[in-house]
DNA sequence: ACTTTATTATACCGAACGGTATAATGGGTT
DNA sequence: AACCCATTATACCGTTCGGTATAATAAAGT
């Protein structure tokens, strides 16, 4: 394993628990094993390790997710395919996806929320093209894309930040209960 | 109108813009146009201060929500004035909402999620026990109320994300699309 | 054996960090 | 006028910040 990866793996790890500001290169150097220059000569400052390891895996979620919601005329199965490939994602890559969201959510004008907000607009662009895709179906769905989107995102985000905190798994019956309670509500 | 407050205004300006991490001390107190040791003097420390706004503000939203989440049998009613309490808060307290969703989505062992933890729990709490409650009318809630809670926190954030982001007003009608979806889905 | 090239270690830079010691203010009370 | 006391200003503490200059090292190619 090189060193460009063991520096992500580690500043993944020291960024999703303390965030970015909050972890030094020092400190992300000594967990790696390796010293400062050998970071500036891989990655040319301490945002540049940032994006980097953006580049590395929020490309993959959003290839996961481009994947999961291409529309084919089922709305329920494109939300629970789509709604499966973020919890599978969020599973595998715990650390990351803890990284994500705190970036996400970040102050608008802090370093994080920058570097992460051409991929938050992708993502949004991605699910909010699936509704405008299935409105052509469903009608009344037409002209709240934007709202769905969020909402939809923000009910997956709901159950992973649930089991992030330890409260509960992402089984399949929770992709069920997300995606039928989105469509149907909370009653039936 | 007294330093303390003035320090706290512009704290809460600079917190809710960059992060509480990447704002210094020294900014704050010629943003608010006094020297360090008054600040010091008021607030033990740079935490002190965020405790001491978080106490100001949270408690607030804390108060609102508490009274509009009181179930008094109508669960449809008691969800539209619970919205209506969150979004009336984040419109009138825009930075710190701002800031409260960040801290909230915050890396787990970062200053600010530390901080504001005893917070989320308690709103986490007062929507539980709402759902609870109106489980004894609707049996088919049962056992949900973590998920329920979750749920309708994470889609409620998600409108004042959008809020935030200038996609649009947090109007009455946004009120009752978000409950309406919340308990009967996006197709009806 | 010699050179090239990628990679690493040591040591350092100025600036900003959170925090504080000391003493000068200035307004109200007696 | 004398005093008190809350509040403030100046100047500084040691530490850590992100970032770098210089040169040693080690492996690969010729």
């Amino acid at each position: 394993m090189n060193n460009q990866d063991v520096l992500m793996d580690c500043a993944l790890t020291l960024f999703s628990q303390r965030g970015y500001d909050a972890v030094g290169v020092q400190e992300i150097v000594e967990t790696a094993g390796v010293t400062k220059p050998t970071l500036y000569h891989y990655f040319d400052s301490k945002r540049g390790l940032l994006d980097a390891l953006l580049r590395r895996e929020a490309s993959q979620l959003l290839a996961a997710i481009k994947k999961a919601s291409i529309y084919e005329g089922n709305l329920v199965l494109t939300l629970e395919k789509t709604c499966k490939a973020y919890f599978a994602f969020a599973s595998q890559h715990t650390n990351f996806y803890q990284m994500h969201l705190s970036m996400y959510f970040s102050p608008p004008k802090s370093e994080a929320n920058l570097a992460i907000r051409p991929y938050g607009k992708e993502q949004f662009k991605i699910l909010s093209s699936l509704f405008i895709q299935a409105a052509e179906d469903h009608g009344n769905l037409r002209g709240r894309h934007d709202r769905y989107a969020a909402g939809f995102l923000g009910s997956i985000n709901a159950m992973i930040g649930l089991y992030l905190n330890n409260k509960f798994e992402l089984s399949d019956e929770v992709v069920f209960n997300t995606v039928h309670q989105f469509m149907h509500g909370i009653f039936s």
